[in-house]
Parts: C-alpha cells; structure tokens; sequence
DNA sequence: TTGAAAGCGCTAACAC
DNA sequence: GTGTTAGCGCTTTCAA
C-alpha cells in the first residue's frame, strides 16, 4: 500500500495525503478526517527508504558496545538506550566483540545506514578510522577515555582517583603488600588505576614489588588464572583488581588455596556489578555509574544531533567513582547492605 | 558524493556504473577498471535509503531481548548475532524491558524499517499483534515458548523435563518439603517446570503443601523477599527456584536467618548461569543452552529469509535442559567444576 | 558494451 | 486548500 492509492482511495492528491502525513495543519478538517481515515483503514505507514530519500533523519543511533555479555557495558547501553526511547529514537546495538576489526565494520554500516549519531564505548578505534564518520559529520560520543581519539566528546571516569581511595583505604585498614590485577581492558581505565596504586604506594613509603603485578584477561577466568600465578611467587596481604570479575576469580583461586578472604588475603574489585553483593564474602569495590555514563552520553549526544546548526565544540564530563566498602576487604566497622 | 558524480569522473553514464556495483561481468574491463579506480578514490558507497527503494532486502535482522540486563538473554542474542554476523547481516537489538507495549512498538518499527526478519524472544505479544509482521510477510522465529503464538517457528526448552529431573535428583538426595519458587516470567517456561514439580511430587507419593509454593520477581530482589516471607510460614527442606537469580535472593535470604545451605535448606536454580559456579555454595542448577538456542532459531531464520520462495512450513525445535549437580542441593558426591 | 529514461515512494516548491 | 511536478539516488529495461 502506497500514497498513491492513499490518494485514490480518498480522492485527493498524493501532495495532500503526504501534507495530513506531514503539516496536518495545512490541510482542511475534512479533506484531512477522510484522508486520515483511509490511513488507519489501511494501516498505510510512509515508505522507509522513500522518507530516507527525503529526510535528512533516520531517528537511529548506533551503540558500539564492547562485549555484549559484560553486564557492565550492558548497563552502560542500558542508559543511553533509555535516553533514546524518551526521544523516539531506536537504537542500534552492536558487540564488538573487542576486536578492532569488527569495530570498523559496524562504524562503517552504522555511517552507511546513515545514523543520527554513534556512541563509541571504550572504544580501540585509532583516530584515523574515525574520519569516515568526521567526514559524514555524524555526531560522535566516547564513553570511556580514550587517548586516541581527541577531538570528540567523552564521558569519563575518574579511575586513578577510585584506585587511589581503595588503595589508601586498604592501608588504612593495615595492609602493606597489595596485589594488583591489572586487566587487559579497557585498556586506558586500567592504566589510571595503576597510576594511582603506584602513587598512593609512594606517598605512603611503601616500596613496589613488581612481583604483586600481575596481568591477566578481564574475566573470571582471567582473574583465578593471574592470582594462582601469583601466589606461588609472594602471597600480599591483599589484592587490588581492576573489575570485580577478576576479584572473583582471584577470591575463587584463594579459596582454592585454603585461603581466607579476607582474614587471609583482602580482595576489592571496581566496578560493583550486579553481583558484587552476592558473592562470599561481600565484595568491596569502587562503583563506576555506569548507567549514568549512559545517560550523560546519550544527552550529550542528542544535543549534537538537535542543534547540528550551531558549531559544535566539544563537550567532556568526568564523574566520580565511589568505594563501596563491604566486607572482602577486612574493614572491621564494614557496612552491610543487602542490595 | 552521488552515483552522477562518479558517472561524471568516470565520463560515462549513471548507468554503467551501477552496472559494475551490481553486474560488473556486464561491464567492459577496461572501463570497469577505470570506473572501479574512481569510487575507490572517492570512498563512495551508494545511498542506502536508494538501494533499498529498489532492492527488496535490508541485511537486517531484528531481535528482541525481554531485558538487556539479564545475561541469560544476552546469551541467546549473542548465539543470534554470530550467526547473522556470518551471514553479513546486521541486527538490530531491541530491549523491550518485559513491557508488552514496549515490544510491539519495537515490532512495528522493525516492520516499518523493513527488516529482513525478526527473532521474538520469550515475547508476550498474543497472536494478533502480530498480524503486522504476517501482513508484510516477514520471516519470524520465536525463541522460548509461547502459547500465544502458535504458527511461528520456534525454538524451545523442555523445562518441564528439566524441573521434573530436579525435582527427582532432589527427592533422591532425601529431601521431601521441596519449596517452588515461581518466578513471573519467562511464564510459560516456568508453568511448564511447576506442572514438572507437581507431576513428580505426585508419583513419589508427597503430599502438595501450597505453602511451600511462593511467587515471586524473577530477579535477587525476588527471590530474596519470597524467600524470607516463605520461610516464616513453614521451613522446606529444599527450594527449587525457576531461575538463577532467584535462587541466589533464596540463598541471601536464608543466610540472614542464619539457615546453612545445603546442611538445613538446599537451594536449585534454573539455568547456569555465568555466576552460578561462583557463588557460596555453587549453585546446583539446571542448565539452559542459551546460546544454542540463539544459534539454532537465527539458522531457522535465515532459512526462511534465503529461500523466501518457498512455501514455508514451520519448524519447531526443542531442546533438551541438563542438570549440574554442585553444592547447592546437598548431594554428598557432588562433581565440583571450576568454570 | 553502453546510454537514455522510467520508476521505486515520498516530500515540498510552486501554481492555481 | 489543493494539485502538479521536480527531484531525492539508485536500478533496470529497452534501444542503440
């Protein structure tokens, strides 16, 4: 069913039945009620391509995720999905997979599908392979800092702060040898939280032993692998890992070992998961916002793509992480929370 | 940059160089070649929003994920998104957020887009929501049972076979006041486990309490809360939860009564998922092939989009649940399995 | 082997 | 207030 027989059917011109379709207003009240109710009657919906052709909107974005099976991410996408549902807007999800090959493709048919605007989460893309999107001038925001890619807006989060406090934290509550799981990714947040281990270290008189650095997958499975590893070189008195997927394997490997967490060895994680607060015993962590990352970033992003009139500089947000002290880091006075 | 263009670079017609995007054997070689060195330079790629107005297909395909954040889900998506990813397809992943409405309008902008088809997942839209999707005769496979929609392909689980099998392992093991957990959704996956519950109870000869029966949110929070109102009426032996989630809120809850699992009440999920072999005590589940079931209903899919000529018959998969037999349930040769 | 031109379904400028 | 028509970018038939 197209217009063409909208129009026959209601005895109007095509231009008429594409005015009730676009500036009702124009159209007189009962040339418009007939043509309406040939429309319903019908269930007649505007030709896609046709409105493409015309249009300079897709009401689409697209989201590049890392991994989709990493409810992190998932979170993150959750709020920016969110953001464009209250616009109208659909969204177009794509898993990367981590695999920076796959990412170009999806920005490619994202550009090609002709996109309102991208969401690039944590992205490995070097600057270059941006410019297909720079050249399409289709607005761009990075979630997750990203040295490679200046120039566009970001929302960021403070890790080498969270690090630092947790560090300090351990610390405080009489921990000298700290382990760090530093994992693969992302790559960018895991290296600020080096940074601020190796600080708060520093400024706290103790000496670096590379021994309690430990590389590793982020993963569960990565996190048990890099502890079992490094407990045979040097036991800490607790360990600082870069997700809370890790911390669960490497309480899991502690475990595994006869070790107490945390009266044997403290663990914390980053992130606070969904099930940070489910495992044994309760994980102490740094929460990243990640549905409000989403949220920011699909904000900003729908202003790119409402106001692409005005000359757009860039907009960058940094949030604050928070310690969400449980009880896997040994703190006498922790407080319990259910959910 | 436009078809003309090129046509104009390469000083011949529009003509001849769609001819080499869509027939190039029809295409003389030498000016194929020179046409072929033109769009390369200038990175063209014909208008989307014009191919389609021509060519009948997408390469997109819609899925429909009751929650993004439940990982059980995600799981099926991904089994999807690989196969299509194969297939040079696109998907369009849409997280209705178990809200009805919600999924038919996401089903009637997957229409309007003209996606080449469509994965409905645990949906909850009745049959004649879904005439739109029949109308523009769109290839659709749905992905765990629904008795609403009868006439789709379909990819299933014997939940009830898998509940009945627990149910039983359960009563082996010695227990007798097995509790249910009842979990809102997926509704017709968990009604299919009660009726094995019922069944098996039945045949061992153990009178139904109906207290031991509880409902609940499928999520922690749920389980946690049906938990503790449950066991204030009377104490189980045992609880058979029909989802992971819900078995973990029941394990929370019974921990903060100071209730041992397994020792004075075991616990079984439904499920495995990605945490289940994480938490204290593992969990004791039945396993669900998610990703196989992704996989499976995105092959159906495919087949119908490939050969859309076809007289379609319906196909219909069922797939078979498995028991992992861990710590939860108080089995006294538990196999103990790290991932 | 190539080009001219019709047509895909729609929007909007222009004319009445 | 409504109709006519050019044009969006492409594919394909038909003719040369």
């Amino acid at each position: 069913m197209n217009i063409k027989q909208i129009a026959e059917a209601a005895g109007v011109s095509v231009a008429t039945v594409s005015r009730v379709l676009n500036h009702p207003e124009n159209v007189a009240p009962a040339t418009r009620a007939r043509i309406e109710k040939v429309i319903k009657e019908a269930e007649y919906t505007p030709n896609w391509f046709a409105q493409g052709l015309n249009f300079n909107t897709t009401k689409t974005i697209g989201v590049l995720v890392p991994h989709m099976l990493t409810g992190m991410y998932m979170e993150i996408a959750n709020g920016v999905e969110e953001v464009a549902r209250v616009k109208d807007y659909i969204t177009f999800m794509c898993s990367v997979e981590k695999d920076p090959a796959m990412e170009k493709r999806y920005i490619e048919q994202l550009v090609h599908r002709r996109v309102d605007g991208i969401i690039l989460m944590f992205s490995a893309m070097e600057k270059s392979y941006l410019r297909i999107v720079e050249d399409a001038k289709i607005p761009v925001v990075i979630i997750g800092e990203n040295k490679e890619n200046p120039g566009f807006s970001s929302v960021k989060v403070d890790c080498r702060s969270g690090a630092a406090q947790m560090i300090a934290h351990l610390i405080e509550v009489g921990h000298r040898r700290i382990g760090f799981l530093w994992g693969h990714d992302p790559q960018q947040e895991t290296a600020d939280m080096y940074a601020g281990y190796t600080n708060v270290l520093r400024a706290s008189g103790i000496r670096m032993d590379k021994r309690l650095v430990a590389e590793t997958e982020n993963s569960i499975e990565g996190g048990y692998i890099a502890t079992k590893r490094l407990i045979t070189e040097t036991l800490p008195d607790a360990i600082f890992a870069t997700s809370d997927e890790i911390a669960y394997g490497a309480i899991d490997a502690l475990k595994d070992r006869g070790l107490r967490v945390p009266e044997d060895v403290a663990v914390t994680g980053f992130g606070n998961e969904r099930m940070a607060n489910h495992v044994e015993p309760k994980l102490t962590t740094v929460e990243i916002p990640f549905r409000k990352m989403g949220i920011y970033g699909a904000r900003i992003l729908f202003d790119m793509i409402d106001d692409s009139s005005k000359e757009k500089e860039n907009r960058h947000i940094m949030l604050q992480a928070r310690m969400r002290i449980r009880k896997s880091c040994g703190h006498k006075e922790r407080i319990g929370e259910m959910f």
